[in-house]
DNA sequence: GCCCATAGTGTCGAAAAGGATACCGTGATG
DNA sequence: CATCACGGTATCCTTTTCGACACTATGGGC
């Protein structure tokens, strides 16, 4: 599923700016990255910081992470079942450019949206 | 078209990080603003740039980022006609942001794709 | 008279993304 | 005995994305 996207980077030099992309893009994949940049989580610790993302998106976004290596995934065999998910070294490696688009976002969108209400 | 993505931008913290991604995801504007950070240039010499952009996509891509306000459109009433692009203030205020994903890029994708070869 | 280039637009259809809902096993709790 | 929490799957269906292809107007060159 999914990981199609880009089979091909044929661009020249923009080209290592859209295989970044396509690792955070998905819809949920910056925000659960900067969540995770806070430390180790369960996955309904990161459900419930994220309310409106359903169960089935979480888990896809979450393996799609891990397929690329930027998140770690540790199953524990207890019951309930306890599933903790942190960054990877790699994953770490993306802080500067998630803090990056969290900035610019809190200066060139958030504040037009206090301005709008 | 489009622009439905994240109407709502319910999360809290790591709001801005998708705010900011809204608006440079969607499969080419990433490229498109890097190569724009070099100059104004014309619709035709972006596609150039971008071998495999289908002139509908381009296109696309373009209004949007124009709707978004980071680039500005200028068309000049001659024949054949011409249309040139170039980053708005907001566009040259995402530099940052861009540099951080081709530096990622480049250090953690690129150099991937090497050794692969 | 015909074709070229420019900067698009329109329509079609396939594929992918993503939401809703139901279901799973287990052990603790009421 | 029924129910809850956990971390998921499976299935279905709708929406969105995006490529292919055809079409446009105009003026200049051959």
């Amino acid at each position: 599923m999914a990981r199609t996207r880009h089979a091909s980077l044929d661009c020249s030099p923009g080209c290592a700016v859209e295989a970044t992309l396509a690792l955070i893009d998905g819809k949920w994949k910056g925000v659960i990255l900067h969540h995770l940049g806070e430390g180790t989580m369960r996955f309904n610790e990161i459900r419930r910081r994220l309310p409106s993302v359903t169960q089935r998106m979480l888990t896809n976004q979450l393996r799609e992470l891990e397929a690329d290596g930027l998140i770690t995934r540790r199953v524990y065999a207890e019951v309930p079942p306890r599933v903790e998910y942190s960054l990877s070294e790699r994953g770490r490696s993306l802080a500067p450019v998630i803090r990056a688009l969290k900035e610019w976002g809190d200066e060139h969108v958030m504040a037009a949206l206090q301005k709008a209400a």
